[in-house]
DNA sequence: GCAAAAGTGTTCAATGTACACCCATGC
DNA sequence: GCATGGGTGTACATTGAACACTTTTGC
């Protein structure tokens, strides 16, 4: 089964964000062998000279045209027989980036390829070990979640704690007690509060709040940017 | 400063253990270039047909001549500028290990090399980006023993409360009060406790618990393999 | 009888959880 | 004036942290 002489080295990432309400995944459409045809989450060979980070942030940007977001290696999957006729060791990655960051035909319209949002929760059958890997990114997303702030990385800057509560709620699967969330919320002493108030479409205007990007930073490391 | 035209893949991994009441760590004197005669942790190259954990668990057997102990993949590094004259992308593990299993004398015998344990406080100075790869290693360590009880994979089947709080103490480096340490650990629910006692070598004698193997499996996955 | 480690409970603070009503707006 | 989502507080349970004395044994 074995042709490959050496070990070849991908990235593959899941890349995640919220649509619809919804926790989705992009997925491009194989255009050739192994697995044509079939959805696959975006991936590409490490070259020579690149570090592990620097590849999937060029992977990320070939496949979505997007920068600058949020990128943590995964873990690594070698099982010999994962990729058919050769030695291919993959190091994936997971990403989270607001859906409208990405505009789906630019990035299709630097491939040929279908490109595409899918729901976590109704999948096509995915090539390779995709599946696996999917579900390892989902995983820690939600581990993520409990001691990290990373959902500001979904949400525009400045947003609702409502909208918050809804991105909590779509990543971990579960509904949350508004009271509760939002007072664990403010006592977090992470978000900035703003005199300015959602237009109105119909019911009482909402508050905005963004992230508190020194916070942030000095507790997690992240550079908030926008 | 890029020889090689294909990326090599190595497992590296960090194996910790406590001996003498401190956490040291297992580190091979390198028998050639690069780095000839500094210290490094074991590793060695992944074979085409063989996936990652089986690699370690080779290279494991191979440099300390134990199997079936605790193994779990970290992270991977790849700079290119990690290794000397040519790419060398490395899957690193970290594994636990009760330090009177390993006799050093029959590791060392296997090869020529020096082979030793280290405290992780007392490092030399380590080949390559060992250094970092090791202080993931406990970091990740740490995290461990704050959800799981991973802290058996270091002790004897039977051991005491204070034996159990000693490893606690040497792996978080700090002190932990005992009436709480042990309501603690009784409340988990995953302890046995047995009618025997240690033999008492001038002090009262203490009583033996070992880890409930059923419910450390349910609760964790891992297969207690004394 | 004394040195040395084993063993044992209570109080307090902090955190998490359950739960229901009024408010501001557009129509 | 009503439908819609925004906004708020209290009581209770659970968990973690601080803290000191008695017991059992070998010598």
């Amino acid at each position: 089964m074995m042709e490959s002489k050496t070990h070849e080295v991908t990235v593959d990432i899941v890349i995640l964000t919220i649509r619809k309400k919804k926790l989705e995944v992009l997925l491009i459409q194989r255009g050739q062998e192994p697995y044509k045809d079939k959805w696959a989450i975006p991936g590409g060979f490490i070259r020579l000279t690149e570090n592990l980070d620097d590849a999937a942030k060029r992977v990320l940007f070939e496949k979505t045209h997007v920068k600058d977001i949020y990128l943590e290696q995964l873990y690594t999957f070698g099982d010999p027989y994962r990729y058919p006729n050769a030695r291919v060791i993959t190091v994936s990655y997971f990403a989270l980036i607001r859906s409208d960051d990405l505009k789906l035909e630019a990035a299709a319209g630097l491939n040929i390829q279908q490109i595409n949002w899918h729901s976590v929760y109704n999948l096509p059958d995915l090539a390779f070990d995709h599946r696996q890997i999917l579900d390892y990114g989902m995983k820690r997303l939600r581990e993520r979640l409990e001691y990290t702030p990373v959902a500001f990385q979904l949400l525009p800057r400045k947003f609702t704690l409502t909208q918050l509560q809804r991105t909590y709620e779509v990543i971990l699967n579960t509904d949350l007690d508004k009271r509760n969330f939002r007072k664990k919320m403010l006592s977090l002493g992470i978000l900035n509060e703003y005199e300015e108030f959602t237009k109105a479409s119909s019911k009482r205007p909402a508050r905005l709040y963004s992230f508190n990007d020194e916070i942030i930073k000095a507790q997690t490391g992240f550079v908030v940017d926008i």
